[in-house]
RNA sequence: GCUCGAGUGGUGGAAUUGGUAGACACGCAAGACUUAAAAUCUUGUGUCCAUUAGGACGUAUGGGUUCAAGUCCCAUCUCGAGUACCA
């Protein structure tokens, strides 16, 4: 009896849906399991081969669960915004709801090609999905939920004194109370505002300071814009710099988006990583992309240009008020000196005329303020306050402050001191005066001016070795280059800023090896040692990570290193008994010296020691950095989540009302003239939403909007009134085996932990990390058929030369064969290996014709020469030159015209794909000649070989395999057990159908057990200790292997069972029932259909998974491998219960043992019971 | 460059904690059945030497630890993935 395994195969796949066997419980008493597989965008072009392998192992998980009596969650669905979709539309003007339905459900295009849609495609393979949880996240239904979610965002903020997300009402009701001044938030904003300040402001003030506190934010970002697309994409949507979809160029643009503040989670998302369990390469690449690095923040000041140039300017400067305002401080100055107080006036008296030895101005303006005594020389500051200022103390001391910074020393006495004891006042000011250096002794002051105050702040990881700085740099767009730059180096910088500009993100990260850079001429200060230290700029510094700016230490950065040898800068050795002389030391286990307090400290104690110093000396503070940046959540497309969003002004708001915002009808999924998205398309009324301001947000939510949540959905599919119902997530809880591939490392797996933790913070969901086991599987790869055509040209050049000698007339023309030649693969080889031409392979006669036809065609110069065919060389007068060439250029065929590497080339010449088959000339393997057009197949002697390739699965290279095919030649237990059969799920592997026949043989060998010529064969014997054996050692290896997520090995193991099975005529119930309930995960349809035979009325799928019996694996003899020096020489049975001083003495006492002592006496007998003897000689 | 992973027959791969390397399957070869083909079945199949018996060599390469290494350690090479001037 046959086994009809596609009539057995549908019959059970209709079973499962009528009687919903895979439904999932929401409230049962059994342990919940969560299978989940990652979400499949259903594209045009079909699953191929490598879509269901996942599929297939999280089913037979899934599957094995229910046997050990767990109620499983098994759910798919589709992530049905998208790209594609919305590109399809733009060209062929079709809804994409509509082309995305018939995806997912099947149909025929526009263009008539038949889609076989994804639900039926993966129906063929028998999946126990509870399709009555299926979602879309292009279902309004579905995406109303991630609005809500959206809003939820929208509405938070992130307190860092909780380390999680709360409600913006909360920080409003602060701000209104107290401000924010004790409010430690995750924000951009900087300034520190009043309960005072917040109640005054409007309220469109008041929305774009919490717009800096939002968790999702619109703001004016650098983002990567795909013109190609007509959209930004995030970071993660990009590789090698051009979009990931398409591989279109990206360019960075300034636009207005809604951003998410993920870089508040940063630090969460990476310590979460520790508790998962999930593979060390995906963990790392989470940990790269988030980036952090801990160290310090640093300030330098900047010398002014003056300074700058080297000498330093040691003259006092007269005019030291601010030039933007000098006419009016002059002005104001010369007012107050007409009108002084009764105390200045008496000041003035003691200090004008050098009677202090120190030439006082009065009433003189330095920078925006106008002091009343001023010692420029020794950079002293005398004011006399009135009563007035009791009331302003905080302005003066700003004011103090400032001109601290510009390097003057400030002493304030009041009027009423100076009028009663001036002698006092005085005798202080000489003191003061004493103490502070004249400007002309050194060139450490700085100078005063305006274009003094500013400051280099710089991150760095290891402050440790600060007192190496021997430069800084600034990236070229720095902002502080412009002002600091001196005019000697003005053209060199600017041209180098051009430079950098124009080199574009590519080339700058492909070109890293060349060192460029410029000096701008200015110095900055080492906060420690007071040293200048030049400024320099260099496109290795990114403008776009930390501050744009490092301080460069060459002694321990590679970079710093080859930037000083470069430009011939000094380099520093703060390393005790580390050559530097070759390359910087950037380990962290030197001792450091040559640093101050930091000597002979080890690098991880001096890192703490000198945060502490210039936390303590105040010029900066311990500082942790991520790489993270917000992610942008605005896309200018169509297919997509619109916002619940709509504007008043420049002001957005969210929609009150519950209702989902549907995508509204548009004539074109096009922008629009003005480069608006889509979207603005539609007018107001078009919405189904009344909208309350002026116009509704543009913009759509990105891919991994939808995708973030799903798995939460899938637990309460239905739910109209909340996301998800709070006593189902609670038992569900997260997703206990996660199966995807590895590239949505730093995409979706980032964004669904990041909303998980937002939800659970908000109190939604009671877990934080949505996946906790994920296995990502390898990719599979097709094997493409490449055809080899070789091109024969006959290239002719000629010359003609007059009699003195003077080219007159030259020129070149080519002709081809009329035929191509396809070369099969074996030919090339021979050719290849012998070295030879490649025009060998091109018979005699075809290349005379080729000849003979050019020099025909040559006919008007011919004459014209009036010379012969192939004479005549460049030292002639004229003369005509002919030669051969052959370029070989290889292009795919499909690879369904293929058995094994031989090309069936009548077939493949029918498709119209591969028309030009008809034209050419075949070499064969056996060097035979064969022609559509000329010879009849009948006359082929040889076969064709395709070249192969290992590609990735594509339409356009014609090496797709459909599940579809196999299933229908084999059967979906065939395919689910061969796919699981090819290797380790997690390894990357080549598509290559030639093995499942051992697959199938395997199943038919499994059927053959139970039945015979007349049918159905099993009987009620009592097993054999054989078969009991082989039985239970199946049943415990496939229990250890899939719950060690090992797919491949059972396979093998059910194999050997049905092989030792049938060698033993084994056709007893009581084994081939645990047999066919073993194997129902992997081949569910044919155990399904044996079960039934086997008498059972239920579904196998409720069957108890066996459990195995040691007693039957326990055997009264173990089979001994004796080596001698650890080489196996020959088994000895003995039995399992003998000792080891008996073991020994019966491997000593063999006849074979002699041999191999060969006279010699063993040293040592190693026996380790049941596994191994070895006898050391 | 850095990080992670992997290198085992002609091929996919197995060997779970150091204990018989190459299970299982493909492919190939020979044979059986058949008019023939397909299907099916049987046998063989790491390499080399040898008629056999048997022996030598073998898990990318070179060292080491061990009674014993595909497995552990060190160095090197190759391939794959991620990332890329991240201070």
């Amino acid at each position: 009896m046959q086994y009809q395994f596609n009539e057995i195969e549908k019959n059970w796949q209709k079973y499962w849906e009528e009687n919903k066997t895979f439904r999932a419980e929401d409230n049962s008493v059994k342990p919940k399991y969560y299978v989940l597989d990652m979400f499949p965008y259903p594209s045009g072009a079909g699953l191929h081969v490598g879509h269901p392998l996942g599929y297939i192992a999280s089913d037979v998980f899934a599957r094995y669960k229910r046997l050990q009596g767990f109620n499983v969650l098994h759910p798919m669905g589709y992530d049905s915004f998208g790209l594609p979709a919305e590109q399809y539309a733009i060209q062929t003007g079709q809804h994409p709801a509509t082309t995305t339905k018939t995806n997912i459900e099947g149909g025929v295009d526009k263009e008539g090609n038949v889609i076989p849609g994804y639900r039926n495609q993966m129906d063929k393979i028998g999946f126990s999905f509870d399709w009555d949880r299926e979602v879309r996240t292009s279902d309004p239904k579905y995406y109303k939920w991630t609005q809500w979610i959206f809003k939820q965002i929208f509405n938070s903020w992130y307190n860092k004194a909780s380390d999680k997300a709360e409600k913006i009402d909360d920080l409003i009701a602060t701000f209104k109370a107290e401000g924010n001044r004790n409010v430690n938030a995750v924000t951009d904003y900087e300034d520190i505002f009043s309960a005072e300040d917040w109640n005054s402001w409007s309220e469109e003030e008041q929305r774009k300071v919490l717009m800096s506190y939002r968790l999702t934010f619109l703001s004016d970002t650098w983002v990567n814009w795909c013109p190609a697309l007509g959209t930004v994409l995030a970071n993660d949507e990009i590789k090698d710099g051009v979009s990931e979809r398409g591989g279109h160029p990206v360019e960075q643009k300034l636009m207005r988006q809604w951003s998410m503040r993920i870089t508040a989670y940063a630090e969460r998302l990476l310590s979460g990583l520790d508790g998962l369990d999930w593979t060390d390469s995906i963990k790392d690449i989470q940990r790269n992309w988030i980036g952090k690095s801990e160290g310090a923040s640093v300030t330098f000041k900047v010398l002014s240009p003056t300074l700058s140039k080297g000498e330093g300017d040691t003259s006092p400067k007269y005019l030291t008020g601010d030039p933007a305002i000098s006419h009016l401080l002059l002005e104001k100055a010369k007012e107050m000196r007409a009108n002084p107080t009764p105390a200045e006036s008496a000041l003035w008296q003691q200090l004008k005329g050098k009677k202090l030895d120190a030439k006082f101005r009065q009433q003189h303006p330095v920078d925006t303020f106008i002091p009343d005594f001023v010692c420029l020389d020794k950079m002293l500051i005398v004011e006399v306050d009135g009563d007035i200022h009791d009331i302003q103390q905080e302005q003066d001391q700003e004011r103090t402050h400032r001109l601290n910074e510009l390097g003057f020393e400030v002493l304030r006495f009041r009027n009423e001191e100076v009028l009663a004891d001036i002698d006092t006042v005085v005798n202080k000011i000489v003191a003061v005066l004493a103490q502070r250096s004249s400007i002309k002794d050194g060139d450490k002051v700085l100078p005063s001016g305006k274009d003094l105050g500013w400051e280099i702040e710089v991150f760095t990881t290891r402050p440790d070795t600060i007192f190496g700085v021997s430069f800084m740099v600034l990236a070229p767009e720095h902002e502080l280059v412009d002002k600091i730059t001196t005019t000697e180096q003005k053209e060199k910088i600017e041209a180098y800023k051009k430079a950098a500009s124009l080199k574009s993100e590519r080339d700058r990260m492909s070109d890293v090896k060349t060192i460029s850079g410029e000096f701008t001429g200015a110095y900055a200060l080492h906060p420690f040692t007071g040293d200048k230290v030049p400024v320099w700029i260099g496109d290795y510094v990114l403008a776009t990570y930390g501050t744009g700016a490092v301080m460069a230490v060459p002694c321990g950065d590679q970079r710093d290193w080859d930037f000083a040898k470069h430009f011939d800068i000094p380099i520093l050795n703060i390393f005790k008994d580390q050559d530097i002389s070759e390359a910087a030391y950037a380990e962290k286990d030197a001792i450091i010296a040559n640093s101050d307090f930091l000597n002979d400290l080890p690098a991880k104690k001096a890192i703490k020691a000198a945060i502490y110093e210039i936390e303590q000396r105040g010029f900066g503070k311990g500082k942790t950095q991520y790489k993270l940046r917000d992610a942008v959540f605005s896309r200018q497309r169509y297919w997509g989540e619109p916002f619940p969003v709509y504007y008043k002004g420049e002001i957005p708001y969210l929609l009150e009302s519950d209702e989902v915002v549907e995508l509204p009808p548009v004539d074109k999924y096009l922008p629009t003239e003005d480069g608006e998205p889509p979207l603005a398309r539609a007018n107001k009324e078009d919405w189904n939403v009344d909208c309350p301001g002026d116009r509704m947000e543009y913009n759509t939510m990105p891919g991994w909007a939808g995708s973030s949540w799903y798995f939460l959905r899938y637990m309460d599919p239905t739910n109209d009134n909340e996301f998800v119902a709070k006593d189902k997530v609670d038992y569900w809880k997260n997703v206990d085996l996660y199966i995807g591939g590895a590239e949505h490392a730093t995409g979706h797996l980032l964004y669904s932990r990041f909303w998980t933790k937002f939800l659970y913070d908000l109190g939604y969901i009671p877990f934080e990390e949505p996946f906790q086991k994920m296995i990502n599987q390898g990719m599979i790869q097709g094997n493409s058929a490449l055809i080899y055509k070789l091109f024969v040209k006959c290239n002719v050049t000629y010359s003609k030369f007059d009699e003195n000698n003077i080219g007159c007339d030259t020129g070149f023309g080519s002709l081809s064969t009329k035929q191509d030649f396809f070369i099969s693969v074996n030919k090339l080889k021979e050719i290849k290996e012998s070295k030879a031409n490649l025009l060998d392979l091109i018979p005699l006669d075809v290349k005379e014709e080729l000849k003979e036809r050019t020099w025909n065609n040559a006919s008007h110069q011919k004459n014209n020469f009036g010379l012969k065919k192939n004479i005549g060389s460049p030292l002639d007068l004229s003369y005509f030159n002919f030669e051969l060439s052959g370029d070989l250029v290889s292009g795919n065929i499909d690879i369904k015209y293929l058995n094994g590497d031989k090309l069936n080339i009548e077939d493949a010449a029918k498709n119209s794909l591969f028309h030009y088959l008809n034209l050419g000339i075949f070499i064969m393997d056996d060097g035979s000649l064969f022609s559509l057009r000329d010879s009849s197949p009948a006359n082929k002697t040889g076969n064709f070989i395709v070249g192969r390739e290992i590609d990735k699965m594509s339409k356009s290279k014609y090496n797709v395999q459909t599940p579809d095919e196999l299933v229908a030649k084999y059967g979906a237990d065939t395919l689910r057990c061969y796919e699981m059969f090819l290797g380790p799920l997690e390894q990357h592997k080549p598509w290559d159908t030639q093995g499942i026949t051992g697959v199938h043989g395997f199943l038919k060998k499994l059927w053959r057990l139970f039945h015979d010529d007349n049918g159905f064969n099993v009987f009620d014997e009592e097993p054999t200790k054989e078969e009991l054996k082989s039985l239970h050692k199946t049943i415990k290896k496939i229990k250890e292997d899939i719950e060690r997520f090992s797919f491949n090995t059972p396979v093998s193991a059910f194999m050997i069972c049905v092989n030792e099975l049938t060698a033993l005529k084994c056709n007893k119930r009581a084994i081939l029932s645990d047999l066919c309930i073993i194997l129902s995960p992997y081949a569910p349809h044919i155990a399904e259909e044996l079960w039934k035979k086997l008498g059972n009325t239920e579904s196998i799928s409720n069957a108890v998974f066996p459990k195995h019996n040691e007693e039957y694996l326990t055997e009264s003899n173990h089979k001994y491998p004796v080596s001698f020096n650890g080489k196996m020489r020959f088994m000895l049975e003995l039995p399992v219960e003998m000792g080891k001083e008996d073991i020994e003495k019966e491997v000593l006492a063999n006849e074979q043992t002699a041999k191999y002592l060969d006279g010699k006496s063993p040293k040592k007998v190693i026996v380790v019971p049941k596994k191994i003897v070895n006898v050391v000689v």
